[in-house]
DNA sequence: AATATAATTCAATAATTATTGAAATATAGA
DNA sequence: TCTATATTTCAATAATTATTGAATTATATT
Protein backbone atom coordinates (compact mmCIF):
# COMPACT_ATOMS: atom_id res chain seq x y z
CA UNK A 1 0.00 0.00 0.00
CA UNK A 2 2.43 2.57 1.12
CA UNK A 3 6.03 3.01 -0.86
CA UNK A 4 9.19 2.24 1.21
CA UNK A 5 11.27 4.68 2.78
CA UNK A 6 15.10 5.59 3.50
CA UNK A 7 16.90 6.85 6.19
CA UNK A 8 19.48 9.13 6.20
CA UNK A 9 22.50 6.37 5.75
CA UNK A 10 20.81 5.00 3.50
CA UNK A 11 20.38 8.07 1.37
CA UNK A 12 23.60 9.13 1.67
CA UNK A 13 24.59 5.79 -0.03
CA UNK A 14 22.13 5.84 -2.51
CA UNK A 15 23.17 9.46 -3.84
CA UNK A 16 27.03 8.31 -3.54
CA UNK A 17 25.56 5.50 -5.82
CA UNK A 18 23.84 8.39 -8.18
CA UNK A 19 26.96 11.11 -7.68
CA UNK A 20 29.24 9.83 -10.56
CA UNK A 21 28.87 9.78 -14.32
CA UNK A 22 28.91 6.15 -15.21
CA UNK A 23 26.71 5.38 -12.86
CA UNK A 24 24.18 8.04 -13.45
CA UNK A 25 24.32 7.29 -17.17
CA UNK A 26 23.94 3.55 -16.29
CA UNK A 27 20.66 3.82 -14.12
CA UNK A 28 19.12 6.62 -17.12
CA UNK A 29 20.02 3.42 -19.09
CA UNK A 30 17.73 0.55 -17.51
CA UNK A 31 14.85 3.03 -16.93
CA UNK A 32 14.75 3.36 -20.47
CA UNK A 33 14.53 -0.51 -20.38
CA UNK A 34 12.44 -0.88 -17.42
CA UNK A 35 9.05 -2.61 -17.54
CA UNK A 36 7.34 -2.93 -14.50
CA UNK A 37 6.40 -6.42 -14.56
CA UNK A 38 8.88 -8.51 -12.26
CA UNK A 39 10.69 -10.94 -14.08
CA UNK A 40 10.88 -8.27 -17.44
CA UNK A 41 12.88 -5.06 -18.64
CA UNK A 42 16.24 -4.37 -17.56
CA UNK A 43 19.71 -5.17 -19.52
CA UNK A 44 22.56 -7.70 -19.81
CA UNK A 45 25.99 -6.52 -17.90
CA UNK A 46 26.83 -7.15 -21.58
CA UNK A 47 24.36 -5.11 -23.42
CA UNK A 48 24.90 -2.05 -20.89
CA UNK A 49 28.99 -2.42 -20.93
CA UNK A 50 28.64 -2.22 -25.27
CA UNK A 51 25.91 0.46 -24.72
CA UNK A 52 28.33 2.66 -22.55
CA UNK A 53 31.18 1.67 -24.10
CA UNK A 54 33.07 1.04 -20.79
CA UNK A 55 35.15 -1.84 -19.49
CA UNK A 56 33.29 -5.06 -18.17
CA UNK A 57 35.34 -5.23 -15.14
CA UNK A 58 34.36 -1.55 -14.52
CA UNK A 59 30.79 -2.19 -15.64
CA UNK A 60 31.10 -4.67 -13.03
CA UNK A 61 32.27 -2.37 -10.09
CA UNK A 62 29.71 0.37 -10.75
CA UNK A 63 27.02 -2.34 -10.79
CA UNK A 64 27.58 -4.00 -7.76
CA UNK A 65 28.10 -0.07 -5.83
CA UNK A 66 24.75 0.22 -7.22
CA UNK A 67 23.06 -3.67 -6.29
CA UNK A 68 24.17 -3.00 -2.70
CA UNK A 69 22.32 0.09 -2.02
CA UNK A 70 19.11 -1.13 -3.70
CA UNK A 71 19.03 1.20 -6.87
CA UNK A 72 19.24 -1.74 -9.25
CA UNK A 73 18.37 -5.52 -8.80
CA UNK A 74 19.88 -8.37 -10.84
CA UNK A 75 18.75 -11.22 -11.83
CA UNK A 76 20.05 -14.36 -14.31
CA UNK A 77 18.97 -15.51 -17.58
CA UNK A 78 21.45 -17.95 -19.17
CA UNK A 79 24.91 -16.65 -19.03
CA UNK A 80 23.55 -13.09 -19.14
CA UNK A 81 22.58 -11.18 -15.71
CA UNK A 82 19.78 -8.84 -15.97
CA UNK A 83 19.88 -5.65 -14.55
CA UNK A 84 17.08 -3.43 -13.57
CA UNK A 85 16.42 -0.05 -12.53
CA UNK A 86 14.54 -0.01 -8.99
CA UNK A 87 11.74 3.26 -9.16
CA UNK A 88 10.49 2.38 -5.59
CA UNK A 89 14.09 2.79 -4.27
CA UNK A 90 14.61 6.22 -6.43
CA UNK A 91 11.14 7.15 -6.05
CA UNK A 92 11.93 6.65 -1.49
CA UNK A 93 15.26 8.73 -2.35
CA UNK A 94 13.37 11.85 -4.02
CA UNK A 95 10.84 11.58 -0.86
CA UNK A 96 13.61 11.90 1.36
CA UNK A 97 14.89 14.74 -0.51
CA UNK A 98 11.68 16.14 -0.80
CA UNK A 99 10.57 15.73 2.99
CA UNK A 100 13.31 14.91 5.41
CA UNK A 101 15.48 17.01 4.00
CA UNK A 102 13.51 19.95 2.23
CA UNK A 103 10.83 19.88 4.99
CA UNK A 104 8.22 20.24 2.58
CA UNK A 105 9.71 23.46 1.56
CA UNK A 106 10.74 22.63 -2.10
CA UNK A 107 8.11 22.67 -4.41
CA UNK A 108 8.94 20.67 -7.39
CA UNK A 109 6.50 21.39 -10.30
CA UNK A 110 5.73 18.12 -11.19
CA UNK A 111 4.93 18.34 -14.85
CA UNK A 112 7.26 15.58 -15.74
CA UNK A 113 6.46 13.66 -19.03
CA UNK A 114 4.19 10.85 -18.30
CA UNK A 115 5.20 7.51 -17.74
CA UNK A 116 5.18 5.21 -20.90
CA UNK A 117 1.83 3.46 -21.20
CA UNK A 118 3.32 -0.02 -21.63
CA UNK A 119 5.04 0.01 -18.49
CA UNK A 120 2.35 1.70 -16.07
CA UNK A 121 0.92 0.81 -12.76
CA UNK A 122 2.11 -1.16 -10.09
CA UNK A 123 2.65 -5.70 -9.75
CA UNK B 1 8.53 31.94 -14.40
CA UNK B 2 10.12 28.64 -14.62
CA UNK B 3 12.20 27.50 -12.83
CA UNK B 4 15.65 26.50 -13.09
CA UNK B 5 16.91 23.77 -14.75
CA UNK B 6 20.44 21.27 -14.51
CA UNK B 7 22.11 19.21 -17.11
CA UNK B 8 23.82 16.14 -16.38
CA UNK B 9 27.09 16.96 -14.80
CA UNK B 10 25.45 19.81 -12.79
CA UNK B 11 23.54 16.77 -11.30
CA UNK B 12 26.54 14.72 -10.47
CA UNK B 13 28.08 17.51 -8.87
CA UNK B 14 24.73 18.55 -7.21
CA UNK B 15 24.95 15.05 -6.27
CA UNK B 16 28.20 14.66 -5.09
CA UNK B 17 27.43 17.54 -2.58
CA UNK B 18 24.67 15.91 -0.47
CA UNK B 19 26.50 12.26 -0.76
CA UNK B 20 28.00 12.79 2.35
CA UNK B 21 26.36 12.60 6.29
CA UNK B 22 28.12 15.90 7.66
CA UNK B 23 27.17 17.91 4.04
CA UNK B 24 23.56 16.56 4.48
CA UNK B 25 23.47 17.55 7.85
CA UNK B 26 24.75 21.22 6.98
CA UNK B 27 21.52 21.09 4.20
CA UNK B 28 19.47 20.04 7.03
CA UNK B 29 20.12 22.64 9.13
CA UNK B 30 20.49 25.31 6.80
CA UNK B 31 16.65 24.29 5.30
CA UNK B 32 15.14 24.31 9.04
CA UNK B 33 16.73 27.36 9.33
CA UNK B 34 15.78 29.13 6.01
CA UNK B 35 13.36 32.25 4.70
CA UNK B 36 12.72 33.00 1.25
CA UNK B 37 13.32 36.83 1.69
CA UNK B 38 16.62 37.07 0.23
CA UNK B 39 18.38 38.59 2.95
CA UNK B 40 17.38 36.87 5.18
CA UNK B 41 17.74 33.64 6.70
CA UNK B 42 20.02 30.90 6.78
CA UNK B 43 22.91 30.38 9.81
CA UNK B 44 26.41 32.04 10.31
CA UNK B 45 29.61 29.64 9.66
CA UNK B 46 30.51 29.35 13.42
CA UNK B 47 26.61 28.64 14.52
CA UNK B 48 26.87 25.54 11.82
CA UNK B 49 30.05 24.36 13.41
CA UNK B 50 28.56 24.18 16.97
CA UNK B 51 25.15 22.66 16.36
CA UNK B 52 26.98 19.95 14.07
CA UNK B 53 30.02 20.33 16.62
CA UNK B 54 32.82 19.87 13.97
CA UNK B 55 35.68 21.95 13.26
CA UNK B 56 35.56 25.07 11.18
CA UNK B 57 38.04 24.31 9.16
CA UNK B 58 36.35 21.47 8.22
CA UNK B 59 32.62 22.96 8.06
CA UNK B 60 34.87 25.40 5.62
CA UNK B 61 35.66 22.61 3.28
CA UNK B 62 32.30 20.97 2.95
CA UNK B 63 30.47 24.93 2.85
CA UNK B 64 32.58 25.20 -0.13
CA UNK B 65 31.92 22.20 -1.96
CA UNK B 66 28.41 22.90 -1.65
CA UNK B 67 28.80 26.60 -2.60
CA UNK B 68 30.66 25.80 -6.18
CA UNK B 69 27.59 24.34 -7.43
CA UNK B 70 25.20 26.35 -5.93
CA UNK B 71 23.72 24.19 -2.98
CA UNK B 72 23.82 27.26 -0.99
CA UNK B 73 24.63 30.51 -0.94
CA UNK B 74 27.14 33.05 1.48
CA UNK B 75 26.55 36.66 2.60
CA UNK B 76 28.82 38.48 4.46
CA UNK B 77 27.59 40.25 7.36
CA UNK B 78 30.08 41.81 10.16
CA UNK B 79 32.37 39.31 10.59
CA UNK B 80 29.95 36.43 10.44
CA UNK B 81 29.61 34.68 6.96
CA UNK B 82 25.79 33.55 6.92
CA UNK B 83 24.94 30.35 4.65
CA UNK B 84 21.54 29.81 3.43
CA UNK B 85 20.06 26.41 1.75
CA UNK B 86 19.24 27.38 -2.12
CA UNK B 87 15.88 25.34 -2.49
CA UNK B 88 15.85 26.60 -6.02
CA UNK B 89 19.11 24.04 -6.70
CA UNK B 90 17.65 21.47 -4.68
CA UNK B 91 14.06 21.62 -6.68
CA UNK B 92 16.04 21.75 -10.06
CA UNK B 93 17.89 18.52 -8.66
CA UNK B 94 14.98 16.43 -7.78
CA UNK B 95 13.43 17.45 -11.07
CA UNK B 96 16.16 16.53 -12.83
CA UNK B 97 15.85 12.79 -11.11
CA UNK B 98 12.21 12.99 -11.59
CA UNK B 99 12.06 13.83 -15.12
CA UNK B 100 15.34 13.18 -16.93
CA UNK B 101 16.88 10.34 -14.91
CA UNK B 102 13.03 8.59 -14.41
CA UNK B 103 11.16 9.52 -17.17
CA UNK B 104 8.37 10.24 -15.46
CA UNK B 105 8.11 6.23 -14.41
CA UNK B 106 8.87 7.36 -10.53
CA UNK B 107 5.47 8.28 -8.48
CA UNK B 108 6.64 10.07 -5.94
CA UNK B 109 3.56 10.20 -3.48
CA UNK B 110 4.22 14.11 -2.67
CA UNK B 111 2.41 14.06 0.79
CA UNK B 112 5.04 15.99 1.64
CA UNK B 113 4.69 18.14 4.94
CA UNK B 114 3.61 21.24 3.93
CA UNK B 115 5.92 23.93 3.96
CA UNK B 116 6.21 25.89 6.76
CA UNK B 117 3.49 29.21 6.72
CA UNK B 118 5.98 31.91 7.15
CA UNK B 119 8.50 30.59 4.88
CA UNK B 120 6.03 29.86 1.83
CA UNK B 121 5.89 31.54 -1.41
CA UNK B 122 8.73 33.61 -3.85
CA UNK B 123 10.01 36.88 -2.92
C1' DA C 1 47.19 50.74 16.18
C1' DA C 2 46.29 46.82 19.11
C1' DT C 3 43.23 43.14 20.29
C1' DA C 4 39.56 39.89 19.80
C1' DT C 5 36.40 37.28 17.04
C1' DA C 6 34.95 34.80 12.75
C1' DA C 7 36.12 32.37 8.98
C1' DT C 8 39.14 30.56 5.36
C1' DT C 9 43.35 28.66 3.47
C1' DC C 10 47.08 25.65 3.55
C1' DA C 11 50.03 21.54 4.02
C1' DA C 12 50.29 17.00 5.59
C1' DT C 13 48.13 12.91 5.81
C1' DA C 14 44.50 9.48 5.85
C1' DA C 15 40.80 7.32 3.77
C1' DT C 16 37.97 6.22 0.06
C1' DT C 17 36.79 5.41 -4.66
C1' DA C 18 37.81 4.45 -9.62
C1' DT C 19 40.33 2.21 -13.43
C1' DT C 20 42.88 -1.40 -15.71
C1' DG C 21 44.00 -5.92 -17.32
C1' DA C 22 44.56 -10.66 -16.00
C1' DA C 23 42.57 -14.57 -13.79
C1' DA C 24 38.68 -16.98 -12.13
C1' DT C 25 33.74 -18.49 -12.16
C1' DA C 26 29.33 -19.68 -14.32
C1' DT C 27 26.50 -21.22 -17.98
C1' DA C 28 25.45 -23.01 -22.53
C1' DG C 29 26.16 -25.65 -26.58
C1' DA C 30 28.88 -28.79 -29.69
C1' DT D 1 34.21 -33.03 -21.92
C1' DC D 2 35.84 -29.26 -24.61
C1' DT D 3 35.04 -24.71 -26.14
C1' DA D 4 32.92 -20.35 -26.35
C1' DT D 5 30.43 -16.62 -24.15
C1' DA D 6 29.15 -13.74 -20.14
C1' DT D 7 30.30 -11.91 -15.99
C1' DT D 8 32.76 -11.25 -11.75
C1' DT D 9 36.79 -11.06 -8.83
C1' DC D 10 41.28 -9.73 -7.83
C1' DA D 11 45.59 -7.09 -7.35
C1' DA D 12 47.96 -3.08 -8.56
C1' DT D 13 47.67 1.51 -9.09
C1' DA D 14 45.77 6.10 -9.82
C1' DA D 15 42.81 9.62 -8.58
C1' DT D 16 39.83 11.89 -5.59
C1' DT D 17 37.98 13.32 -1.24
C1' DA D 18 38.10 14.07 3.83
C1' DT D 19 40.31 15.36 8.24
C1' DT D 20 43.45 17.84 11.26
C1' DG D 21 45.81 21.67 13.26
C1' DA D 22 48.46 25.74 12.29
C1' DA D 23 48.71 29.95 9.80
C1' DT D 24 46.35 33.58 7.46
C1' DT D 25 42.74 36.93 6.21
C1' DA D 26 38.79 39.86 7.28
C1' DT D 27 36.04 42.52 10.27
C1' DA D 28 34.85 44.86 14.46
C1' DT D 29 35.88 47.03 18.92
C1' DT D 30 38.80 49.53 22.11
Amino acid sequence: MFGMTVNEDQSVAMLSALAQQTRLQIFKTLVAAHAEVPEEGGLAAGALARTLDIAPSRLSFHLKEMLWNGLVTSRRAGRSVIYKANLNAMSALISYLLEDCCAGACDVSVNAAQPHPTTRSEG
